[in-house]
DNA sequence: TCTATAGTTAGCTGAATGGCTAACCAATTA
DNA sequence: TAATTGGTTAGCCATTCAGCTAACTATAGA
């Protein structure tokens, strides 16, 4: 059975490695042949392709052959994805600072200020799911 | 030998598993036990608290032991890190594209658009480093 | 003090990862 | 046509990963 793996997850776990995220930067200066790309690798061609093949499962990048040269091309929008989550996770995160902020403002101001621990939190129990 | 991780590594490889992400937008509400965190997964303790070590170890999650109770927050910090790194490819992904359509626009002004393959690269065969 | 709670440690498993070599196409180029 | 170049396939290996159970420790509560 195909092991079902979600988008995030494989973009994230192709940038987990510091080859895989070398090849991102280094499209991001333009596209580039299989060869151009592991040239500066000191590893043999067959597990290079394989870091490609991750990065192209995840969609980061993408590749055609023409001839008997594949070009490889990156796909910002996978990157966005991941880019989201984490802006994503820092607004709420953010968020609840604020809240907790303006908490802590409040009891000052009442002059009841003893016994703060956390911040109210609006998720109380809720599962959370992200995909 | 201890296997060298940059922080990049494991803050990337921490956030591709659904289980470590789902604690993460947990922890963005408020910190939380380990009990806490555990009880929406069905999964063993034990198995639940490698993931918690798996994000420590990244350092995303931070945590402090007080009675039989172990706490758990988020430092959001090193998800910046990640956060920064990406927002970085993009800005050079876009500089890019800038400077190609500036291209593309001076070779149509010139009347030469023919044979435009690919915008021109300042970074060409330096080798690329992140961390 | 007894018992239940909240983690923790140790050790097992199967699958996935990251690397290798050897051998094999298929398109260029000489 | 022969040789070279640029990938590709297949298969091996060691390590890491994500899950499990069983047994243990240490605090809190009755």
């Amino acid at each position: 059975m195909a092991n079902q793996l979600s988008r995030l997850d494989q973009v994230f776990g192709a940038l987990s490695d510091p080859t895989r995220r070398a090849i991102v930067m280094r499209l991001c200066a333009g596209e580039a042949s299989v060869g151009e790309l592991a040239d500066p690798f000191a590893m043999a061609l067959p597990s290079f392709m394989k870091h490609i093949r991750v990065l192209e499962e995840s969609g980061l990048v993408e590749s055609e052959k023409s001839g008997r040269v594949r070009t490889c091309r990156l796909r910002p929008e996978a990157m966005a994805g991941a880019e989201d989550w984490l802006q994503q996770q820092r607004a709420i995160w953010e968020a609840r600072l604020d809240r907790f902020e303006a908490y802590v403002m409040a009891l000052k101001t009442t002059k009841k200020g003893r016994g703060v621990k956390r911040p109210p939190s609006t998720t109380k129990g809720k599962v959370l799911r992200d995909d």
